[in-house]
DNA sequence: CCGTATCCAGGCGGATACTG
DNA sequence: CAGTATCCGCCTGGATACGG
């Protein structure tokens, strides 16, 4: 208990000592809170639609296809939560809902943009890439 | 069914014509699927981890505390398939299998890592944007 | 050591109906 | 118009056991 600990060899030879997440800042917490933050299915598109500038809640809706009343609801609800966009009701009638991205929620806009220009660049040898795995030989 | 197709004023005046998603490159399909690729529970996690070099799965699996050997596993199979990391057998007993990061996966890595730095960067704000949200007044 | 196979719970998200 | 409420199917992912 007090010398040597664990002197077996094998162990030396198989654990590697354990360091943090590699080039990551925060060793990868903060780094899943962010990605499920905006990785769910409709965030990233709400914001991309806002970047243009203010939207109602239904003009989110007609250009956002597929999306379900409950998940737009949901989705902007999260990232008013955030702090990525404000809601502002005027009371009329009919009720207008407008949707803003904030400073914050632009940055995060910017920083996507380059990610989302890589996946576009890179698309097609992604694409083939897949294609020579589902077609290579077993 | 010929003449006048919808000449109904209130349809012009709520019907803003709809341009495609704004701001992103492609309209928003190939976010999705983008996000879709690392947008999940683990990839983001080994493509870091793999940063510093190849490593085999045991040594993965000890770096991703919660990750179990069935999601481990799917994940480089995708990661695989998508081009972004090689997996290379040795037949030996036991086994020795490494991973490592492509050109693209490499690529994506540092593209990922400009929107790390800004989620950790402005991890604070969110946070306290979120507290905020939960204990305002009803 | 490096997986695969199987089972199963939880939650994400769609459909629908209903309200202020 | 802009939501909320409810139900429910499906898929992701965890636990466990087993195989090369």
């Amino acid at each position: 208990m007090f010398a040597s600990q664990d002197p077996d060899p094998r162990m030396a030879a198989t654990r590697i000592p354990p360091h943090p997440c590699a080039s990551w800042p925060d060793n990868g917490q903060g780094i899943r809170d962010t990605l499920d933050r905006v990785g769910d299915k409709w965030s990233i598109l709400v914001i991309g639609l806002l970047a243009a500038g203010p939207l109602r809640f239904g003009a989110l809706y007609d250009q956002i296809p597929g999306v379900s009343q409950r998940m737009l609801t949901l989705t902007l609800r999260r990232l008013e939560r955030d702090g990525l966009l404000t809601r502002t009701s005027y009371p009329e009638m009919p009720p207008r809902v407008e949707y803003q991205l904030t400073a914050l929620g632009e940055g995060m806009r910017e920083t996507a943009y380059a990610f989302v220009q890589w996946a576009t660049d890179h698309n097609d040898e992604i694409e083939s890439s897949r294609h020579r795995y589902d077609t290579r030989q077993r």
